[in-house]
DNA sequence: TTGAAAGCGCTAACAC
DNA sequence: GTGTTAGCGCTTTCAA
């Protein structure tokens, strides 16, 4: 069926002369030492002239190591994960891991069930970034000993290793900035509440109003980090009114939000920033191309997925401290078009 | 070190009684009806309550097959791919397969480095967006048995099964469009020549306007596929003429360079589309938000990844017919406001 | 319908 | 330095 059977340690060891546990050590930088020089030599021409290709699913059986990690993303088209990933992946690559991926946006279970699938290839631990707050059994995961390090969000246990934004910093960034402008009305479009930054943003938000002896003009909640979800949030917050605007200023739990938000104040002929001010959070590409190009508050995707991978590598090679942290990124205001001075 | 060993069918063997192929037997939904209806319930039961975890690292090292498809990107971050991503992820997973993921835009030696830690791990097979017009080393490596198919991009060998856009039918349908609108003069900013999207789209574009009896007004290649490509690119293309345009529209390789040409137009005070039209080419999120939203050839990115995938997991199960072929999808044109009426 | 035995390719004590 | 031996956990003939 198949055809000519891969080569193995055992054929090489057979051409030498050698026993396969000499060839295996010779294979191994990390035991290539105890191998005699010219020997060694032999061993890697016998290794391209035969073909050699090291099984390393045989050595996993073996060691119980795959080199390999589980990454969760809800979906890799939301253009936040993409750097994240790519931060894990240039992590994992420099220790020669490889990530396993799944997107987990098909089905309300389809987390746990890519848990248990990646489980079964023996993945060494993972990478989650779909964390909802009530998400009780990564809890009970980490304590039956599967290794895990959260990123972007955090679930609700806070027991979990993470790496995220700091959430706070970033409203307070956004909310410092309209304010700086002269805005004194301030809305919020908050994302769902059930995930942590939805949640974190808009305590943040408050808080960051708090500080400046304000309090929030008007708060909804998005059914989702979504366009769409912006657009409806917006309309019904302005609908509510019926006309009477009393904010002039709209601080979004995310782009896409913001991005919705734009879109619709377009479509009622209100102009932004001259009647309503609108800053975004992530910092998405192409923010600056859009019309008008969108202020928004910067935080370090690659950074965040390239510290959790490192994070959950050091907690594998059992490097002492960095195991249990919870890393803090800063983020960045990025102030474009889309805000201005309060009317 | 470890804490409690796994649990194995040997284990669930011994505490039912019975031997361990026969447990095996009963977990694999294939074989399961061999087995007696009752013992079939036991063993059930006793995974359960044992904690039993299927180990498919060893199974893979037994069958060969592990279940896992290498695929090779240049880098998630170009918002091209999540979406091709995404489909090949949806193709795999109904498979029960999971990904492995390299992104290839690190070194020039990347993705060799990438098959070859892939193969070690026993890929069954690859899935590959990153091939270049002159890569010779996939056909090779194809002849030597490795499962192989292309996405996005074709190499020169033309050898191996790919599933692409139609790029000629794409520039028709973009230089259609613009002499819809009036515009003899029109110029074309390519994509490297070394990538066979590059080539495909300048050849095309040249067909396309033969096709109306017109020449190309003025040609580029870009260096990438970069916004920095496209304005360096354009930025030369004017001051080759000194403020003499022989041109009122451009049709660019790709989105990143239109936008690269908007941002250039912008800055020397060119209208677009009054004074020249531009349009991309794959329709990448958030096109419609730019200023002005730029009109490009939609490409279907998911349909492309979930083909490929299903074209590289029919190989495999040895569905006939399918195996060798290469599947070409067909674009569409979305005009937006950044093509106008020739001046 | 179930059991027995061999083996997938590699690693890891331990011995020489 | 190198060989021996014994698995890692599962699948797969072949028998019974």
């Amino acid at each position: 069926m198949n055809g000519p059977r891969d080569v193995t340690i055992a054929d090489l060891a057979q051409h030498l002369g050698v026993h396969k546990s000499t060839v295996s050590r010779a294979m191994d930088p990390a035991r290539r030492h105890l191998i005699g020089a010219e020997l060694l030599q032999r061993v890697e021409a016998a290794a391209r002239t035969l073909g050699y290709r090291p099984n390393r699913a045989a050595a996993a059986l073996s060691t119980g190591r795959s080199k390999t990690i589980g990454v969760l993303l809800p979906d890799i088209t939301n253009p936040v994960f993409p750097p994240i990933l790519r931060g894990i992946e240039d992590a994992l690559d420099a220790e020669g891991y490889f990530a396993l991926l799944a997107n987990t946006s098909r089905r309300d279970d389809a987390a746990q069930t890519a848990v248990e699938r990646m489980g079964a290839q023996r993945v060494e631990g993972f990478l989650i970034a779909t964390a909802v707050r009530d998400d009780s059994w990564l809890e009970g995961l980490r304590q039956r000993g599967t290794r895990i390090v959260l990123v972007n969000r955090t679930d609700g246990s806070g027991a979990l290793p993470a790496v995220i934004s700091d959430d706070m910093l970033g409203m307070r960034l956004a909310v410092d900035h309209l304010v700086g402008l002269g805005h004194r009305r301030i809305a919020h479009l908050a994302g769902p509440a059930t995930l942590s930054t939805g949640l974190a943003r808009k305590i943040g938000f408050e808080q960051a109003l708090l500080a400046h002896g304000l309090a929030p003009a008007a708060m909804a909640e998005c059914s989702a980090y979504t366009v769409e979800g912006g657009q409806t949030a917006m309309a019904a917050l302005l609908d509510a009114r019926k006309g009477r605007r009393d904010f002039s200023a709209v601080v979004a739990a995310n782009d896409q939000i913001a991005l919705g938000v734009l879109d619709l104040l377009r479509r009622r002929k209100i102009a932004v920033p001259q009647q309503i001010s609108v800053i975004g959070h992530n910092d998405i590409p192409l923010l600056d191309q859009v019309n008008p190009p969108l202020s928004s508050v910067r935080i370090q995707h690659y950074e965040m997925g390239f510290r959790a991978a490192r994070l959950l590598l050091d907690a594998l090679s059992g490097t002492p401290g960095s195991s249990d942290a919870t890393i803090v990124l800063r983020p960045q205001l990025v102030a474009r078009a889309s805000t201005g001075p309060a009317p």
